[in-house]
RNA sequence: GUAGCCAUAGCUCAGUUGGUUAGAGCAUCAGAUUGUGAUUCUGAGGGUCGAGGGUUCGAGCCCCUUUGGUUACCCCA
């Protein structure tokens, strides 16, 4: 018998851990119903599939494929091995395995709405919290099972839901108390248009991924990276596009400058200029280097960060997709979404302390058990009081008094209860303040309006 | 998938060049107290040193394998 372990990335939570991840959850959850989002849910598992090439190269090694059932049955024992083999050369799996956890909850959303665009009612906005899971290997602020939660909004092309999601974002990070967070944006289409003038569409993706990583190995290296597709004279546009920094407006001065009349660069641009308009509260960053994102994105791209004194990349991301559920045979849906990264916050708010000390609920009486008569009282008491909605318990069984009080200052009760042979003779009980150390007695009768009053 | 560091009591950690029976604080339990905790004093229990193999007269310590944690890369929330 081996020790119990949990597979790896993989955590328990108790119970101060759940109640302050319920507390990050109900702040979104009202957020994202206050601004006309309904929920959704959809299986832990997907058809492999639904998500296969979704995610690019990188991703598809990530998403965790369960195992068929029935592979040692003979029937299917020459299968099995021929899947093995064609597995080893890293190909096609499904005689091996069918099923997968699901990466994300975009595409599954997406694969929702292709098989029911028919009856949804469009624009359909959607907020959904569940958790995803990666084989990725675990590090700071990045665990193997995970919690997203996402809104989306499909079947609108208007510039209006960016701008909602945009103050989603912050009504959401205001209220959890991260006043300092920053929403960086960028739009798919100015970089399209910056690959339009390094060779073409085509190196959409390489060119994304390499200035992406400005911040972290500077412009040298991202050049570098950019050489050997491309002349000496688009890196010199990269950097350029690169250099452009200042306030919002100049930045986009600048980018305008760059791109001169492209259609894609115009369009990007214009559509980032309505975003900061009407979103001016939202702590926006036009960040032309951010580039990241899943290759489904085609127009604006979100994402937010920490605040800068906390070491932690991401917090939330999202982005507007043109076709999405083209990938499952309904073009013509568009879309725009994102998403909150709920343990990465979670470890945020712990780092910076923001966590309200009001979270840790705990029933407000402990009634102390001194006997089998008196116990029988008590319960009685308790029950009455918990008919009236207020949380208690009673000692499960008759103890000395401190290893009571013990107990009820471990699980935080504010009030302890003593009903002893004293009290049962007298008609009044003893209600103990456990943070003041004060004591008095009340009647029987005046139990249930003490606590009704606290 | 690649690399570094780490793993000793329920928890946080000591443990000397490899050398008797592996320690401390907190927690638990019991008792000076048969009705008062957080905040007195005394004592006790608790460990296959992550797991498996190897080197050695002898391994918590050295070597190999493996599992988990952690950090960085890739990528990402």
């Amino acid at each position: 018998m081996t020790r119990p372990s949990l597979p790896q990335g993989m955590r328990d939570f108790y119970a101060e851990t759940v109640q302050k991840r319920n507390y990050i959850f109900s702040t979104i959850k009202t957020v994202f119903e206050l601004y006309g989002f309904q929920p959704l849910e959809t299986p832990a598992m997907e058809n492999l599939e639904t998500l296969m090439g979704k995610y690019g190269e990188e991703g598809d090694k990530l998403i965790f494929k369960v195992l068929n059932n029935g592979l040692n049955d003979p029937k299917n024992t020459d299968k099995a091995k021929e899947g093995f083999e064609k597995l080893l050369l890293g190909k096609n799996t499904a005689s091996l395995t069918e099923r997968a956890l699901k990466y994300d909850l975009t595409i599954p959303f997406a694969r929702f709405v292709a098989m029911n665009h028919k009856q949804l009612l469009f624009p359909y906005k959607r907020y959904q919290l569940q958790p995803v899971w990666r084989a990725d290997r675990p590090q700071k602020g990045r665990y193997r099972e995970f919690t997203q939660c996402d809104a989306d909004v499909v079947g609108s092309n208007a510039l209006i839901n960016e701008v909602e999601l945009a103050l989603m974002y912050h009504t959401v990070f205001t209220r959890l108390g991260l006043k300092q967070y920053v929403l960086k944006i960028n739009h798919r289409k100015i970089l399209a248009a910056l690959a339009e003038n390094c060779g073409g569409s085509q190196m959409l993706i390489p060119i994304s991924n390499a200035i992406d990583k400005l911040d972290k190995t500077g412009l040298e290296k991202v050049k570098d990276l950019l050489r050997p597709s491309l002349t000496e004279q688009q890196v010199k546009l990269v950097e350029d596009y690169l250099m452009v920094t200042g306030t919002n407006q100049e930045k986009l001065m600048k980018i305008e400058k760059l791109f001169g009349d492209n259609t894609d660069a115009k369009k990007g641009i214009d559509d980032l200029k309505y975003i900061l308009a009407k979103a001016d509260l939202a702590h926006i960053e036009i960040d032309f280097t951010l580039a990241r994102g899943l290759d489904y994105y085609t127009g604006v791209i979100f994402e937010a960060k920490a605040p800068r004194e906390v070491q932690m990349g991401s917090i939330g991301g999202g982005g507007r997709y043109d076709n999405l559920t083209g990938l499952f045979g309904v073009p013509g849906i568009p879309g725009v979404g994102i998403s909150f990264g709920v343990d990465r916050i979670y470890d945020v708010l712990e780092e910076l302390n923001l966590f309200p000390s009001t979270l840790q609920q705990s029933v407000k009486a402990l009634f102390f058990n001194l006997g089998e008569k008196e116990a029988e009282k008590a319960f009685e008491l308790v029950q009455q009081l918990r008919n009236e909605g207020i949380a208690c318990e009673l000692f499960h069984e008759p103890a000395k008094m401190e290893k009571q009080f013990k107990f009820a200052e471990k699980k935080q009760i504010p009030f302890a209860v003593i009903l002893g042979s004293r009290e049962l003779e007298s008609g009044k009980i003893v209600i103990k303040n456990l943070q003041q150390g004060e004591q008095h007695q009340l009647p029987l009768a005046e139990l249930l309006p003490f606590f009704i009053s606290l």
